[in-house]
DNA sequence: AGTATTTCCGCAAGCGCTTGCGAGAGTGGG
DNA sequence: CCCACTCTCGCAAGCGCTTGCGGAAATACT
């Protein structure tokens, strides 16, 4: 059995509530009595209780971590930068895999309703809105946002530049003599997808080509999706001569089509992904890749959280990182 | 503020025993106020505070999930499939991600001690087994083990079977005409790596090969190990004609090492590598790999924890499953 | 020496829920 | 009509911890 403040307070021979403040370092205790106490209690090697702490300080030291889509490989990089700073900070962190899943994800909203957890962080997805906000205001359960948008900026966000990213992609295929750029887009996303299709339009009228629709596609955003989406676009009267996929998992499809297909990038056609990972070194050619900062998004979002947990006001409610295009030769016609 | 049992008893006008009996469906309250008392506490959406619950209870339906190594591919394959389970079974689970690390090892077994979770799950990694045994014995903690060995079988555990992975691929090179097979292990599973050795050495055996300790590279199973196990294994005077890397990360590392020198798979080199994921469909040629069943083992790990934590005597204290071979081009010599 | 402070510590209530026990009301059998 | 029983429900203690308040002891001040 474990030991309780009560069983080293009969040891020491004084009141629970002095062991108490000894252990959380509280003032209004002798510095002999106080080094009486801890010693003891290191010695029988206590542990506070946090389900009881947490009663009675109303707080558990755990975030939920929802995450719209785990197979996703630049989810682990999010997963773990989170985890890390979390941990850092004092928080465990519960893993709610939502995987597009509205069910899910209101099950999971229980964990803020029933306390057992301090805040959340909602990484990617786009689903329920409605419940967020609604969670957000009904406590004051402390949400965060990580690259996913609301129509109304409610709740602290951090995103990457999404138009931007699009936007460098695009100008470098230009550059690099693409004249018909695909652009395949992940419809889960909603609001940041039109970010990302901005990007891209900007990027075109800048060097003046005109915006085809034909060469837009929407998807689940998934491996079969951007598959299908190679397939649906080779066969168009004026097929494509580049392709930029805004997701890891859009460019794993689209990647597998073109080579199923017989075609070779960047002789073909050039190429840029999203993410970047184990995928981008093994893949021949190198991919060129829009990457987000990862580890960046998870410490910015954690201290969002933590700040806002320890009642702090926040300083802005939006913070804006850049991603970067990592030039590889997939986009590189020699 | 969250409303609580007592103001759902004094809205109904009962005490709060009975409303809490009302809403966990136990006996001893009459059918028409327990209708009384559910439709009021839905109308008000009363939400029963777990923490509360669990101090009462003494269980908060939580398990840890410790994971030895994030950044691999099939880690996330194990997450999913663990959390899937343990969500189905009613349980949330919280990222415990170790990367090795025998502190964090050590600092979220805190949680264990501190009644924060009602078990844990260890996957992989081969730290600190003896801190492992001890939180086992000093709680009731439950703990299971998912491709971790010990020296000796004290915890429940789920494992592949290791060797015949390795046997299966190594066989399989050979038949394909592989006769200086390299093996790379990963040096942190070390009783894991045990097996793999005997199971590559068993059919080296059988196809009358000698075993060649030169060919075999122990490494800390990064990817940069991989990469550098190349390096070592073509200099030597009789260099592999054919590698079998036994984790995924390895795999990956191996593999850049083999384009880097400018050579062919399989021209110049047959190759099996570890874990099934996008990597495998990427690459080209299409990878050979030992397959995990992930799925399985994360489930047959969660019922495992759920079935100890139900206080079920369990009916053996290991599973073993078979991997499978994922015979793909890499290994094929045409 | 007497009073005013300060320091140290114990008492007890409270966090929100569960549960053993017993009282009262209702039912049936003799 | 009375007793024995069953069904409902409330009382109160308890889970392990925190904290406001007040008392006692120790220190400081006139």
């Amino acid at each position: 059995m474990q030991l309780t403040l009560k069983d080293i307070a009969r040891m020491v021979g004084v009141a629970e509530s002095t062991v108490s403040r000894a252990i959380n370092n509280k003032p209004g205790v002798g510095e002999d009595t106080k080094q009486k106490i801890l010693s003891i209690a290191k010695q029988f090697n206590y542990r506070p209780n946090q389900l009881a702490r947490g009663l009675a300080n109303k707080q558990t030291n755990m975030i939920a971590l929802f995450i719209a889509e785990m197979k996703s490989p630049s989810a682990i990089e999010i997963i773990s930068s989170i985890e890390k700073a979390a941990n850092q900070a004092g928080y465990q962190v519960i893993l709610c895999n939502i995987n597009h899943d509205l069910a899910k994800e209101k099950a999971y909203l229980e964990l803020l309703d029933t306390n057992q957890v301090d805040g959340a962080i909602f990484a990617g997805g786009q689903l329920a809105d409605e419940h967020l906000i609604k969670a957000s205001l009904s406590g004051e359960n402390k949400i965060i946002l990580l690259n996913r948008l609301t129509e109304e900026l409610l709740l602290p966000s951090v995103i990457t530049d999404n138009s931007r990213g699009t936007y460098l992609a695009t100008e470098h295929l230009i550059t690099q003599g693409a004249q018909r750029i695909a652009l395949l887009t992940d419809e889960n996303e909603s609001l940041i997808k039109e970010e990302k299709v901005s990007g891209y339009q900007k990027a075109l009228e800048e060097h003046a080509i005109a915006y085809n629709q034909n060469l837009v596609i929407d998807s689940q955003g998934s491996r079969e999706a951007g598959y299908h989406a190679f397939l649906e676009l080779i066969n168009l009267s004026d097929p494509p001569d580049a392709f930029l996929a805004t997701n890891d998992l859009l460019t794993v499809g689209l990647v597998e089509a073109i080579k199923m297909g017989g075609y070779f990038i960047p002789l073909d056609f050039l190429l840029v992904g999203y993410g970047d990972n184990l995928l981008t070194s093994i893949f021949d050619p190198s991919l060129t890749v829009v990457k987000e900062p990862y580890q960046e998004l998870g410490q910015k979002a954690v201290d969002f959280l933590t700040d806002s947990l320890a009642g702090k006001k926040l300083a802005e409610m939006i913070v804006v990182l850049d991603p970067v295009l990592k030039i590889r030769k997939s986009s590189i016609k020699n």
